[in-house]
DNA sequence: GTTCTGACA
DNA sequence: TGTCAGAA
């Protein structure tokens, strides 16, 4: 079993989970519902969190703190997840230096974009935060 | 005893 | 978001 089978390995009940990310049980099964995590069920139709699923809560919670709404929060979730997927093939390419760079502009150009199309800004309760905040 | 869903303020 | 009810 490697190492990414084990940070997504369904292990810990939302109680541990809720002290581990300092969120309370009620906004971690908010945000599931919102699809910002997708943890496991078992036996009883407990939710089983993996070390993967604890560090998205811990970042989602980052953000909360610092006034991102959710839209802005699945953004940048999802351009997190670009960022793991390039972390993983840097792992298989060695020539990975040009890629880096080259993606680290399009992360900011991507981030910059969405945030924007989301609604992020200019909207009834969307004043919270600042966008600076992300790309600077 | 703990967690789940739905619901209300 | 907190909290409560009723079920598992």
């Amino acid at each position: 079993m490697d190492y990414k089978d084990r940070k997504a390995m369904p292990l810990f009940p939302i109680s541990i989970v809720s002290e581990l990310t300092e969120l309370s049980a009620r906004q971690i099964r908010y945000y599931e519902e919102k699809n910002l995590v997708t943890p496991l069920r078992s036996d009883g139709n407990r939710r089983l969190f993996s070390f993967y699923d604890v560090d998205r809560l811990i970042e989602i919670k980052r953000l909360i703190d610092e006034g991102v709404n959710l839209a802005g929060i699945k953004q940048v979730l999802k351009l997190r997840e670009n960022q793991v997927q390039e972390g993983e093939s840097k792992e298989r390419n060695q020539d990975s230096k040009y890629k880096e760079d080259l993606s680290e502009k399009e992360l900011h150009r991507l981030l910059r974009r969405e945030l924007l199309e989301s609604g992020y800004l200019n909207k009834p309760s969307i004043n919270q935060g600042d966008l600076s905040r992300f790309y600077h």
